[in-house]
DNA sequence: CAACAAAAAAGACACTGTCAAGATTGATTA
DNA sequence: TAATCAATCTTGACAGTGTCTTTTTTGTTG
């Protein structure tokens, strides 16, 4: 009956999901520099300093935050790698674009997912890295079929682990001069994909 | 005589460019997080509202000192690419390795460089632009080059702008996976770099 | 020398993250 | 059921921050 958000009970009963939701609703909507834990706390209804029963300060929240990114994140990379109608050129086409057009899509939790804030020597909470890390591994695990499958133009002795960085740095790099700002034709997003697929690609 | 950087005088003479330098050292040795306006005026022996007079915003500061970098990096591109004691191949490995490797040297630098913070739509300076994208220009340049040689891995109808902001984005991406903490490996920079070498040229 | 404009300072405001101390609640145990 | 206790939440407070407005000082110029 009366599901109006105005705070009622003391105890909120969930707050932990519900920060993690509001404050990735608002880090979508308005960007990083919009989320503030006193605007948050405000949004959700409670006290400003109500969170730090659920988080150890902002940077935890941030991490909680990218969390869910890297979920994301993996689970794409899997569900196109194992897409069985798919050739496995068209496959390493696949990721090259999709990884870059889920940074365009997300620019925001992007930004926060690869940002050296929760990557900070001290500040990666322990719960991200056991998501993030299945994450940068499966992209190893890509390439190093790619790699036995001869579709990689590199000579024998490289390596699947350096292989994997240098195409993952390709496509964030590609990703991040996009969402930042720095390479201001959005339009030609695909081109640009295409030209790498075509660039790594054994002739 | 009296050196000591105790103000003395109510106008400091040279504020301007006291302020880039002293930012400049700022950043470099404790990161953009611990760059601000009232400490940086502080140890310049200011009051806290004199840099509004040589600076708009803090974000005019950032760009100012941003002008630096890209001078820097524009001059060293040049440098090696004009070398005439070396292959082409040897230039285009090098243009990897020092990339990345002035990203690494400066990894503060960089990250406000590259950084979205002075890059957002309203927020880069004219002279900021002015100064970095003939930088940018110039990597159109050199690609322009390998391509004409046919010293890059990949199909005619490439245009060298689509294929230098692959290139581009290669060694952006790897320097910045490496100084935001997600490479954690720093001792391999160069086995990454040259394996990027051999995954571009053509065989 | 007087007037003016540039440069610097001081006051103030609205933010921020975070901590300490107290209030309220739901659950557990006697 | 009643008492205890720990988890949860609130309020007050502090030291920061960027930036605006007003006032003071200075160098320059007519």
């Amino acid at each position: 009956m009366t599901n109006i958000p105005i705070k009622v009970k003391y105890h909120h009963g969930d707050l932990r999901t519900s920060l993690l939701e509001v404050a990735s609703k608002m880090l979508n909507e308005s960007g990083i520099e919009e989320v503030s834990l006193r605007k948050l706390a405000n949004r959700v209804g409670v006290s400003r300093s109500a969170p730090y029963h659920h988080f150890k300060d902002k940077n935890a929240l941030l991490c909680g935050i990218a969390e869910e990114g890297f979920k994301q994140l993996y689970l794409m990379n899997k569900n196109s790698f194992n897409s069985d109608s798919k050739s496995t050129k068209e496959k390493f086409s696949l990721f090259i674009h999709q990884y870059v057009k889920f940074a365009k899509s997300n620019p925001e939790l992007y930004e926060l997912m690869f940002g050296r804030a929760i990557w900070k020597p001290q500040n990666s909470t322990k719960a991200l890295r056991e998501i993030a890390y299945p994450c940068f591994q499966y992209q190893v695990e890509m390439t190093k079929k790619w790699q036995k499958l001869k579709l990689l133009n590199h000579s024998e002795e490289d390596n699947a682990l350096r292989a994997s960085q240098v195409l993952w740095g390709t496509v964030h790099g590609i990703a991040k001069l996009l969402i930042d700002g720095i390479y201001t034709d959005d339009s030609h997003v695909e081109e640009i994909c295409d030209c790498a697929v075509d660039m790594f690609l054994a002739r």
